[in-house]
RNA sequence: GGUUCCGUAGCUCAGCUGGAUAGAGCAUCAGAUUUCUAAUCUGACGGUCACAGGUUCGAAUCCUGUCGGGAUCACCA
């Protein structure tokens, strides 16, 4: 246990001997002192009152009184109102950061032997990854790392949507206009040159639909249904029911599609090549982003999964048929509706697929929790997928969980990728690379540094502007994403929380590192290393809550919390310049450890540290 | 309309398991470098915590309602 829990644990006995009640330690509140009044640590004596029976801050200084007396770590007390500040011996601090130096594995949670798959990514194979890739990716992994640190077995997978419509229309307009162009001959990366036929499709469809909507088919149709509207708005709404009716292209579109389930040859050949352009670009991406999986699933081959689950469900009377063939399930009674499982024709809808895949995956791996990073435009199909296997009685069912997260939108709006509207993933992540070279080479720091290394100084400093930048908000916010901003390098940034790491290893390479661990002799321990030791002791409990809460955004505003910290000190504080040997000694012993936690932070951000910057 | 998420400084966000005078960063203005990397530090300016009730010794935080914004309520994925 923890330095604060035993602490707790003292002062609730020293109430209990003091009133002889029973108060539980987890029921105290111990939070540090303010900074405008002089203590470490303050008790809150109102919720105290009342088993004493005397006013909070009679309550207070009683049980200071009996502290100071009978606890060998508290110094002093004074109160304040209700409040109970407390003040710590030297001693206290010395021990505090000592057991967080000795501890090898400092932060990481005990070993909880449960498996917990994290599904995050999961792109289509029509165009290239986008910005609200990012922050699903980003959110995702860091997801991963973090439930890692706190303990538990993480498996790390994506499905991949390589089949239906969309990537139809991409291989049509790819075989109609594309006059066999490929990455190699055209020199542009596959998701991108795949992503172009996407909205060259999407464009000529739209020229084809203009042109019908002065048919006279289509002029009945509107006579007949959109009286009450303007044409221009009901023909807005009467896309898609033009693709599947009237479209040439359409029909073309839906044409492939039914010949790739029929496995025809030479469709498949056309999906497998674009697919694995696009594919190939998507590794390159997540090279760069700095991100992985522990296996990919791809819909092409699960699909058809879920059906067998169907059959089971009719038979456990969890599903229904109707009278034409589609199967149901009633979830009225949980407050949802009547959904589909299975279409008329015999043929599998996203949830399907969903239950097959949930339980294909607790096949490969026994996983007992699954978390699906998603947008929180699913979170009512996530909810029904969620009842479905509850009802189903499947052993995981209780612990699946939606991380859901807020669209990313643009200053100038929504996102679109039809429009070809949207900020690709790898041009964002150029530009802020770009920047931080831009900002690195006025300061001229990285002079005496080779090519290479410079290189991966800059990628790691843009990454880290990029990705702090997403990571520190709640992902349940909806967010707003201006490009200029992201690449803020000053302020509340990676770049600031990497900056207070590469001034301590500047002061490392200057020392010999010492391996002293008896802090007894140094005697004027300051607020600035108080503050630094007490913002350390607080990580292991932040990995728990950032884990039991799935909050990247906890481990983001902790590291900028203690490189804030970090920063203050160093401005304050000489650590080699220290008086004497005891302070310095002191004062590296505690660098260190920050730049430890600070690395260990970020890495769960899936954040780099450079050694200078 | 039902469900759900969000609403805190000009902007971007913390704080939400109830506690002291609501905090950061950006922007604006003023300062700090002969001394460990100034991507830093200090100060000023900036608030009806959307609004109204309720619970409480105490509410940005909990409850109810209202307003505003998003998402969702397909034989789409």
């Amino acid at each position: 246990m923890n330095e604060m829990y035993k602490l707790k644990k003292d002062i609730s006995e020293a109430i209990n001997i003091l009133t002889g009640k029973d108060i539980q330690a987890e029921s105290l509140t111990l939070t540090p002192t303010k900074k405008e009044f002089e203590g470490d640590y303050t008790l809150l004596a109102f919720p105290l009152a009342r088993y004493f029976g005397k006013k909070p801050e009679d309550a207070a200084e009683i049980i200071g009184d009996y502290l100071k007396n009978n606890l060998e770590i508290i110094e002093d007390y004074n109160v304040i109102k209700g409040f109970l500040n407390l003040s710590f011996t030297d001693k206290y601090w010395h021990t505090s950061l000592n057991e967080m130096i000795s501890n090898q594995n400092y932060g990481k949670g005990e070993h909880k032997s449960k498996k917990v798959m994290v599904e995050y990514s999961s792109p289509n194979t029509n165009k290239p990854l986008h910005l609200g890739h990012i922050r699903n990716i980003l959110l995702g992994w860091s997801v991963s790392q973090v439930l890692e640190k706190a303990g538990y077995d993480v498996i790390k997978t994506q499905i991949v949507n390589d089949r239906g419509i969309a990537i139809c229309k991409s291989m049509l307009a790819w075989q109609k206009w594309g006059k066999g162009v490929t990455p190699e001959s055209s020199g542009k990366k596959g998701d991108f040159l795949v992503g172009d036929f996407y909205v060259l499709f999407d464009k000529k469809f739209n020229d084809e639909y203009l042109e019908w909507q002065n048919s006279d088919i289509a002029l009945d149709i509107y006579k007949e249904n959109g009286k009450e509207i303007s044409k221009e708005k009901f023909f807005n709404n009467y896309k898609n029911e033009y693709f599947n009716k009237f479209s040439i292209l359409g029909a073309e579109a839906r044409e492939m599609l039914l010949k790739w389930e029929q496995k025809d040859e030479e469709v498949i050949k056309l999906w497998e090549m674009m697919n694995g352009w696009v594919l190939q670009g998507f590794e390159e991406t997540f090279d760069k982003l700095g991100v992985y999986f522990d296996k990919s699933y791809f819909e092409s081959q699960t699909y058809q999964s879920g059906k067998s689950i169907v059959d089971e469900g009719l038979r456990k009377s969890v599903f229904y048929k109707q009278s034409d063939g589609s199967v149901w399930i009633n979830l009225e009674d949980a407050g949802m509706d009547k959904k589909l499982v299975l279409r008329s024709d015999g043929t599998s809808v996203y949830i399907t697929q969903d239950m097959g895949t949930a339980d294909l995956r607790f096949k490969d791996f026994g996983t007992e929790k699954m978390i699906y990073v998603v947008g929180d435009e699913q979170e009512y199909h996530f909810k029904v997928l969620f009842e479905i296997m509850k009802r189903l009685e499947r052993p995981y069912a209780r612990d699946m969980y939606h991380l859901s997260y807020g669209m990313v939108e643009l200053p100038t709006g929504k996102m679109k990728s039809r429009e070809g509207k949207v900020v690709d993933a790898d041009d964002l992540i150029a530009e802020v690379i770009n920047e931080a070279e831009k900002s690195a080479k006025e300061r001229g720091e990285l002079e005496n540094t080779t090519k290479e290394e410079r290189g991966e100084i800059y990628e790691k400093i843009g990454m880290a502007a990029l990705k702090f930048f997403i990571l520190k908000v709640n992902p349940k916010r909806r967010m707003i994403f201006n490009p200029e901003e992201s690449v803020d390098l000053q302020g509340q940034t990676g770049p600031y929380i990497q900056n207070a790491f590469v001034r301590i290893k500047s002061i490392l390479r200057k020392t010999e590192k010492t391996e002293t661990k008896n802090f007894d002799n140094y005697k004027e321990i300051n607020k600035y290393e108080k503050s630094l030791i007490s913002t350390l002791s607080g990580y292991p409990d932040i990995i728990q809550q950032a884990a039991n809460e799935l909050e990247p955004s906890l481990i983001a505003n902790f590291a900028y919390d203690l490189a804030k910290k970090y920063h203050k000190f160093y401005s304050e504080i000489r650590v080699l310049g220290a008086k004497n040997i005891e302070a310095k000694n002191f004062r590296i012993a505690l660098s260190n450890m920050v730049a430890d936690i600070l690395e260990d932070a970020m890495n769960l951000l899936g954040i780099k540290m450079p050694e200078r910057m």
